[in-house]
DNA sequence: CTCATCCC
């Protein structure tokens, strides 16, 4: 684990700590919810807990792209849920099937960690809680709950609420957007510090190629956008040169390929077949984790977003990738930038508007461009 | 004027 962790904590995070403390010595609820919103310190708070335990503790999180970002964070061997309680079978035509794995790694754990825990839908919850094991649950309420199922952890209330923001975040003006928008107000025109809401009269296109991510909120603006950067750059071929933008979109743990991950065309091999692509690519949110190049094999139908089924035998035998210039805000969750363009199409997702924009906001480190 | 995950 991290050695680097404050000696001192805000006053909310010392009462979260007594009550988690209290809550892991047994005989309470199987689960406790630790909820905060962005910047109130929450993955410092994760991370001390991770420490101060001795029994056996599994970390967990719903996609492969949010283990990973645990195990960055410190938190051992973090897997996905399914990893962890599912035994997969291999069903005839509809893909894997998952069956409950019970003398899997859930069922010897002392305590269970969950990050990002809004993801986690009913099915999957139900499921985690069937071990009968102790589940500590950390998450954002304010964030988009699973497209299906609901928000199996966040629908319920919090044992512990981290509202306070710390003194540095405060100041961002990405965190004050979000805490505007998470509140139910509206954002205004101008410039806030690197940060800026403009109108989509006034963009400047040179801005969204500056940016190291735009997201947006629908497929079909993904797919136009993708189109309209893709041109803009010089690119003429409907298959991918080198230098471009992809990103992932299955899992797949011996090659360390992750779903909504982003990656640099750095080489063309000849293809392997007529339908088929194959590629080098690299990483591009963590170059200094690993420098080496993937040797992928996409269908130029997966690449060019064809909606048309494709049978799983021949899906299985190759990776799935597609331009990645533009990500849908759904997709993003769990993944951060520095500098992002948003596309606020807010509007579509009626009762969960205000939660879309947050966690679009909530994507940028540095800075947003917020377009109106 | 809707979005999506999981495995080997």
């Amino acid at each position: 684990m991290t050695a680097d962790l404050p000696s001192a904590y805000a006053p909310q995070q010392e009462a979260a700590l007594k009550a988690i403390a209290k809550w892991m010595k047994g005989g309470g609820d199987q689960v406790f919810r630790l909820f905060g919103y962005a910047g109130t310190g929450k993955t410092t708070l994760a991370r001390r807990i991770a420490d101060d335990a001795d029994d056996l503790v599994l970390f967990g999180a719903f996609t492969g792209k949010a283990a990973s970002v645990m195990r960055q964070k410190g938190c051992h061997d973090a897997a996905t849920i399914h990893s962890l309680i599912y035994r997969t079978k291999e069903g005839d035509e509809g893909g894997p099937t998952f069956t409950l794995n019970r003398a899997g790694p859930a069922s010897k754990a002392d305590l269970i960690v969950i990050d990002e825990c809004s993801m986690v839908d009913s099915d999957l919850g139900n499921d985690l809680l069937a071990f009968g094991k102790p589940v500590l649950v950390l998450g954002d309420p304010a964030q988009l709950p699973p497209v299906r199922g609901g928000g199996f952890f966040t629908e319920a209330e919090p044992d512990v609420m981290l509202t306070e923001v710390h003194r540095q975040a405060a100041d961002d003006p990405i965190v004050r957007m979000a805490m505007t928008v998470r509140e139910g107000g509206r954002l205004s025109l101008g410039e806030f510090g690197e940060s800026r809401v403009v109108s989509r009269r006034t963009l400047d296109p040179a801005e969204v190629l500056d940016c190291d991510q735009v997201l947006v909120g629908m497929n079909k603006t993904r797919r136009l956008y993708n189109n309209r950067l893709r041109q803009l750059a010089g690119h003429t071929d409907p298959m991918p040169s080198i230098g471009e933008k992809l990103v992932c979109l299955r899992n797949d743990r011996t090659k360390g390929l992750l779903n909504g991950s982003t990656w640099t065309v750095q080489a063309l091999r000849p293809p392997p077949r007529p339908d088929t692509i194959r590629l080098d690519v690299v990483p591009e949110d963590d170059p200094a984790l690993r420098r080496r190049a993937v040797d992928i094999k996409v269908l130029r139908q997966v690449i060019e977003g064809s909606e048309e089924e494709i049978p799983f035998s021949m899906r299985r035998e190759t990776d799935e990738f597609t331009y990645g210039y533009a990500l849908t805000v759904h997709k993003a969750q769990g993944s951060q930038w520095d500098k992002v363009v948003l596309f606020d199409e807010s509007y579509a997702f009626r009762e969960h508007r205000a939660r879309w924009l947050y966690t679009g906001l909530t994507r940028a480190a540095r800075a947003i461009t917020v377009v109106v």
